[in-house]
DNA sequence: AAATAAATTAATCATTTGATTAAGCAAGTT
DNA sequence: AACTTGCTTAATCAAATGATTAATTTATTT
């Protein structure tokens, strides 16, 4: 029986069967990949997969991790940024967000697929139930905010529903969109692109703020 | 070799059946929904299933094609419709497409995901590919408003895209959401009821018509 | 250079899974 | 009662699939 190495000493093959595995089972979740999928993909032997990664779950877990530290933690980063306003924190989330759904677009759709797939293991068993959903700085933002107008402001959970709604949801929504637009995917990023400036300005008009920098 | 049935005398069962992979199919998806599943969900026999649908990828499309049909065909109808104004329009597609999905809140993901993992199957194969963009009444009657406006108005694909994303998105995030904040379905499902009236809001406000009704 | 350890592969295994077959049953028809 | 037809099941098949094994090659250490 082999040994799993325990020094990394080439981390060529191991990483090149880590992005394969990235790449497939992004594009095609976790029950529709084939760990033959993986292993063409990576251009390696099947059993190396095993090899390295002893099973296709292991496999899968360690790149479920990757993408919700970059879907939550970032986003969780900004959020709790005392040092920035609700303002600057709303600019740089979308900004940010939208940069990367550019770059990965299969993401959001992956991510909240395996979610609901399997909520218990992926949410609680992946340990990043930690942050309090009171601790958010935004949300002291918010109340603060909240205190000083004449007006009764809507819940919070909205408006970050929106933000992550008009944010996301296109990008998720791409394939069909633009197979029934018959819109290129420049077209479509030209769009996200627009978004950066638009979704703020969209935000600041629905709390009541016409302040459009 | 048994043949289909042509005359359905008792639907009974094959409803049952198809009703059993309708729950399945959503939940899971195609790549892991198992035909056992399916057989066991409906409390029949695992040949059952292919005795009156031939294949899983036949029932499969049976119940996708129905779910394509809510999902895109109501919007269309409305959308289309000469009688209504944007406004109205507006209002009506947002509070009927809440209320079905607070019925059926597993759609979206499921839609979206299929589509995204086969989408010249799913798309062109079932043949909704009828409509045509430009034909829609209500971009006609975007373009006439726009037309009157003095100021220059945005792509009106971004407005379809924000009440679709403000819509829909939350149902699809919700399994993550509730979780992150503990929130119950009942609470979800209310914040969602309060979403009829505020998206209307927040799309007038956003297209600069500060008319609230 | 010999020995040891790590990386890689081809072959194989055991299970799962979609599908079929053949037989039994229920209900109506002749 | 015998016959036909549609419905249902248990048993089985063949292919796909996750995983392992044993052998081979490559790299490292002594």
């Amino acid at each position: 029986m082999k040994k799993q190495p325990e020094i990394e000493k080439n981390p060529s093959t191991e990483e090149k069967i880590k992005e394969a595995a990235r790449r497939v089972f992004t594009k095609k979740g976790y029950a529709a990949t084939r760990t033959r999928d993986i292993a063409e993909e990576s251009g390696f032997n099947l059993a190396l997969i095993n090899y390295y990664f002893r099973s296709k779950e292991k496999l899968f877990d360690i790149i479920m991790l990757e993408h919700l530290q970059i879907f939550i933690h970032s986003v969780m980063g900004i959020v709790n940024d005392p040092e920035t306003t609700l303002q600057e924190k709303m600019e740089i989330l979308i900004s940010h967000y939208i940069d990367m759904l550019i770059k990965n677009p299969d993401i959001p759709l992956f991510v909240l697929s395996e979610i609901n797939a399997n909520p218990v293991k992926l949410i609680s068993k992946l340990g990043f139930n930690k942050v309090q959903h009171g601790n958010i700085y935004l949300v002291k933002q918010w109340k603060e905010l909240a205190a000083t107008q004449k007006q009764l402001l809507i819940n919070p959970i909205h408006i970050i529903m929106n933000v992550l709604s008009l944010t996301i949801f296109p990008f998720i929504s791409s394939p069909l969109l633009r197979n029934r637009t018959g819109m290129s995917l420049e077209a479509f990023n030209k769009l996200m692109e627009e978004r950066k400036k638009l979704i703020p300005v969209w935000i600041n008009v629905m709390i009541g703020n016409s302040n459009t920098n």
